[in-house]
DNA sequence: TTTGATTGCTCAATCGTTTGATCAGAGTAG
DNA sequence: CTACTCTGATCAAACGATTGAGCAATCAAA
């Protein structure tokens, strides 16, 4: 590979005049003609900068570290396309660290951050996520920003209008003229989980209908963990007619469950999810979700920490572009004459 | 972040002394209280080894890069899973890039490999990868680990054993009853497509079968290509009782165009897919499937491209172990009488 | 013509590690 | 006592890029 000092022998000046050439520092006084030479012989080299010795010299590494609990998802896939072409398109890549399932005493997290490999982390803390992790990164000097979730002790993140979302699909559900509707959310303690479960009861609220407790789950956001909520809610003397879930991957497990147990899907229970996923389109019934924008929310997340990196400034900010979009397909319908 | 002069301050000895005793380097001769004091210093610092600096000295940055068409695709996560896994054990971590759906004019592939970003490539090539982007890899002088798929002019990959996959598939049909039976493979180009293809073959015929041309399809591996392939099919004079898919992405698209057309899994078809993922479970009927050892193959990328990088070693491996097995579900059955 | 500013460069230090070369002191052999 | 050989360290030169400081030449103003 060509150096610097290639490049400078070639166009016969001197290291630093490439340098501050092909970086333009704005200090570069250099004439029309030299800055030509140097830029053919550039090409001719086909010179790239040594990443190693840039991010030695000037502590950058132009590398965003994304930190996930699992890279399998449909969801986060959206989530990091956009990153990516964010990323990509201010010159930084992105390196991936997955937080759960990862074998014992791996130390992934503490590297990442304690070797300067990147400028900063856009974290999704997912419901396994170690303390361990999470309070390192919390106590690294470095940027993090937190995507979809906030946390008490940490200004800056990007997050969902989870809320809306919801809300748009509960209202798709009261619009088809069901009322008692079911709700399979995610764990507790999670923070996006609580924003659905609200916008959920405002949604109910605004429509003058009530909430039955029993109907409501925080069981995860995981197949098994809808199919779980679906066996529950199934199995209630006042069943629901209807079911908003909380992310499209328990929306799959649901499903699976409901039919284990004879239950027609729409025609026994009508099934709407939060997220959009290719998966959702080749269900059975394919199923009726509303798309968030998952890439955006990525987009945004880089954009947010690049300008922490470069400014300092920090915020939290929910994106609400584009709006959610109800994508209506075949796992809702009206409710059945017999149980409405 | 504690640099190694500030350990070596701390220990009170040279940095050169810090830095043989912390990096277990043969050549040092460091007495046992001295080599003691340093290991002390070290670890109340917390001294982690800039790696930039590391890497810039010794042209060794210990990420690999791995380079796959498509990120979303459920199987690529498990061969994903292995590598970060191998590569971690080898205190290696891995910089994922993506070759498909990027937008016009980026240059991931040039700068991942001109910047000296990482020590090797792990290589999958996809239906959609860009020839220009190919020919960089290959003009590279850097270590490429080819994953499933062999390339004419270079020697240095690892593949499953497609055609024993595969074989196991068809034979599960065969034992069931099923004597048409269809294959919907990947696209002909594609050099898995064909090892898959031929083990299709080499079922049918050491069972006395013979293969109706018109039953073989060569689409793609995507959904959408799936249920093109099924609908081609199904529009067949002597339609299939069975189809062998080769990739399961495929099958879902298949077992949905199955359904639009109004025909019953497995009663009226039976499908049984090569790879197994979370969606094949969750899907309706659940897929029977061929479960494929992509985590080892994952891990075995990593041992061979670490191998390359450090010995020269090269060569082209078949991973065998954990044979293929067959995860039986509910899309696979005996074939009605009425059409056997 | 001297002074001062501007232009167009080059010099050299530095980032944190690695590693060959060097060196002082102790021990051993002759 | 001299000549070696170990032992246990240190010195200093890289790796490739960035960047403040310096310097020679040119040009305008006094």
């Amino acid at each position: 590979m060509a150096t610097l000092s290639d490049v400078a022998a070639r166009a016969g000046v001197s290291v630093s005049a490439v340098s501050r050439v092909l970086s333009d520092a704005p200090s570069a006084r250099v004439s029309a003609a030299t800055r030509q030479r140097i830029h053919d012989a550039a090409r001719e080299l086909d010179y790239r900068p040594n990443f190693a010795a840039r991010a030695l010299k000037s502590s950058r590494t132009n590398v965003i570290g994304l930190v996930v609990p699992d890279v399998t998802n449909a969801i986060f896939a959206e989530l990091m396309r956009g990153v990516e072409e964010e990323a990509l398109a201010h010159g930084n890549m992105v390196l991936i660290a997955r937080t759960e399932g990862m074998p014992e005493g791996e130390d992934t997290i503490p590297r990442l951050i304690g070797e300067g490999r990147v400028d900063g982390v856009l974290l999704q803390v997912g419901d396994a996520m170690r303390a361990e992790d999470l309070r390192i990164l919390l106590a690294a000097p470095l940027p993090i920003i937190f995507i979809n979730s906030v946390h008490p002790d940490h200004v800056g993140s990007v997050t969902l209008d989870d809320g809306r979302g919801i809300r748009i699909a509960t209202e798709h559900l009261i619009g088809l003229g069901h009322r008692r509707i079911g709700f399979v959310g995610g764990l507790p303690r999670s923070d996006s989980g609580q924003r659905r479960e609200a916008g959920f009861r405002a949604a109910m609220a605004d429509a003058g209908l009530e909430v039955a407790e029993g109907l409501v789950t925080r069981l995860g956001y995981e197949p098994k963990q809808g199919g779980a909520a679906m066996a529950l809610l199934a199995g209630l003397d006042e069943s629901p007619t209807a079911i908003v879930v909380a992310n499209v991957n328990a929306a799959h497990g649901a499903l699976l469950e409901a039919r284990r147990l004879g239950l027609g899907v729409p025609h026994d229970l009508s099934i709407v999810a939060m997220h959009d996923a290719w998966t959702a389109a080749n269900a059975w019934p394919p199923l009726t979700t509303v798309r968030m924008p998952l890439a955006e929310l990525g987009r945004q997340a880089v954009q947010a920490i690049l300008k922490r990196i470069e400014t300092g400034d920090l915020a939290d900010h929910v994106v609400r572009e584009p709006a959610p979009e109800l994508i209506v397909r075949e796992s809702t319908a009206e409710p059945t004459a017999a149980r409405r």
